[in-house]
DNA sequence: GATTGTTATTGAAACGTTTCCAAAATGATG
DNA sequence: CATCATTTTGGAAACGTTTCAATAACAATC
């Protein structure tokens, strides 16, 4: 394998031409070029990206530290964020959490050990002192105090638009369903405009939230089927559609019809929803425009830019299925 | 940031003493060790990665190159690969190709640039004879002829299961369903299992392929439905689960009762499917055992160990759902 | 053809580690 | 205590790039 040394000798010319070649940097003028673009060919050249990073002391690398891959919401938002990385030319490397803190502090400590540009992070626990300031965070999804911006979907709207959408249905005796994470979460405002909704609607609401999050799903469901409220509930806003999902799996278990006798609407709107049957009525997340907001958050600040400490809202919208 | 030299000036002993002690080598005195150890704490030293990985020419870090991440059964295999590698040290790099030959030979060449460790790729086009032979590789549920293992579930058996399911549920006109993808992928083994398995039995079987990957589903669909087999057919063997949802859902658009006029199978066993409804029946590919297995073979290939060329194929398992 | 200013080029230094050879310390043996 | 074998240690060299101060080449001006 040849190196820039090589390339120089050969084309006659100091080593740093050769890297100002390599740069595209001016200053080089046209003829010395040519010869150095036709010594690299000769020899073969590409550069070392890992010479490069040691010399610069940062990689091009961007770790996206989320609880798991396997959930589709987060796969999509994945997707798109890989997609916005490899135009501006950096490179994701994925941290399955779990969700668990001690993991989620593990994957921050080795992501700064190796010099990392940057971390997208949706995380559930409150790690927030043991950051390292050094590396620049972007927040998806959890809100931060320290200099760590945010980018989430407009949760709080998300919330009060699927109570009015359920209310819109003819429910009147609405409930939410759904597992608590961190009270810094901001998927947290999902319960709150609920709240809010259905109290300036003047409903008698539930709020269903199971205080264990690796608590089994069936014995959930069960509790809420059997101790809690099974007849007078007849609308259901779930805290994701993978839940409403599950929720409308065990709802049949007990008799329970959907929509019939329970309306439900869900919130992400995973892109395959059109496949779970009865299609799900959901609250979508921009996905896309969140993916490729966040990198561009995070690149701004990689370059140097001032951090903008103010979360970002991006408008949700209600798509009907079959379950209002 | 403190660096070893520090440490080691601190501590009162040379740079290379230091460094055996940070990479756990004997021959270092306990006494010594302590001293050491004491500096690095006191100067709140951690190694540098970049320069590690440059001295050595070599990165701890794995690639991942499949067609989407959005894609659950590739999501799945991710989960489990990534969790692997983390076992071992190693670092996830997430590449969407989108299944694209081009964006495949991009991501190869970026790739080797950035002396990955190794990659462990998920490919539909013929890129073999572009591969840079220098860095591991091991691929999934494709077959190269070169020094690239293969790991890979028992698509053939697989096939033939899913025929036999179909005719223990009553089939005799049964048609396979998929797209065509590369003639050397191991997936296409599925359509001989199926064949084989329809011709010792005796029935009349149908083969519907797209050859054209990016063609509408639904046109897709459409030709089936209209111009094709529409009454005849009485099972369906699809080439995946998420192919298998799409047609159970264009078969009741044009009044096809599933699984009461025709019977469906399909390919993959993807970890929600019991959110579909109805519960698809298929052939599950045993995910994690695959992932794990790939890993492990990658990490010896990277190791040093020889290149076993021999494609690994799993046993796969038929799980009944409501659809046959 | 000096003089000055501009542009192009050179090559050593530096980044932080590992490795390796030589040297020093230690231990064992006669 | 001298000798030899072994273990432990020190520190220079090397990895391949970028950068920067110094220098060279060239162009323009008088």
């Amino acid at each position: 394998m040849s190196n820039l040394k090589d390339v120089a000798e050969l084309a006659g010319v100091g080593v740093g031409t050769v890297s100002r070649v390599i740069n595209n940097q001016p200053s080089v003028k046209p003829k010395t070029r040519e010869k150095v673009l036709a010594a690299i060919k000769q020899l073969n050249y590409v550069p070392n990206e890992i010479a490069r990073n040691f010399k610069m002391q940062k990689s091009n690398l961007v770790a996206l530290l989320l609880p798991s891959i396997w959930n589709p919401f987060f796969s999509e938002l994945a997707y798109y964020i890989e997609d916005e990385l490899d135009r501006e030319g950096y490179k994701l490397i994925l941290c399955n959490s779990g969700g668990k803190p001690a993991k989620e502090l593990y994957y921050f400590d080795m992501l700064s050990q190796n010099k990392v540009a940057g971390v997208l992070g949706i995380t559930y626990n409150d790690i927030e002192s043991s950051l390292d300031t050094e590396i620049p965070i972007v927040s998806i999804d959890r809100h931060f105090s320290k200099s760590v911006p945010c980018v989430t979907s407009d949760n709080y709207t998300g919330g009060r638009i699927a109570m009015r959408e359920l209310y819109k249905a003819g429910v009147r005796k609405p409930a939410f369903l759904g597992v608590v994470t961190s009270v810094f979460s901001e998927t947290m405002l999902r319960k709150k405009g609920f709240i809010d909704e259905a109290e300036s609607l003047g409903l008698d609401y539930i709020v269903y939230e199971e205080p264990d999050p690796v608590m089994d799903d069936l014995k959930y469901f069960g509790n809420f089927f059997k101790v809690r409220e099974r007849r007078e509930v007849d609308g259901v806003f779930a805290i994701t559609d993978l839940f409403a999902a599950k929720y409308i799996d065990q709802a049949q278990k007990y008799g329970i019809r959907v929509p019939q006798d329970v309306k439900v609407v869900g919130f992400d709107g995973i892109q395959d929803s059109t496949l779970f049957h009865p299609i799900l009525s959901t609250i979508r997340q921009p996905v896309e425009e969140m993916a490729r907001t966040s990198v561009r958050l995070l690149l701004n600040q990689i370059a140097g830019a001032a951090v903008s400490l103010e979360t970002i809202r991006i408008p949700v919208q209600f798509r009907p299925g079959e379950t209002t």
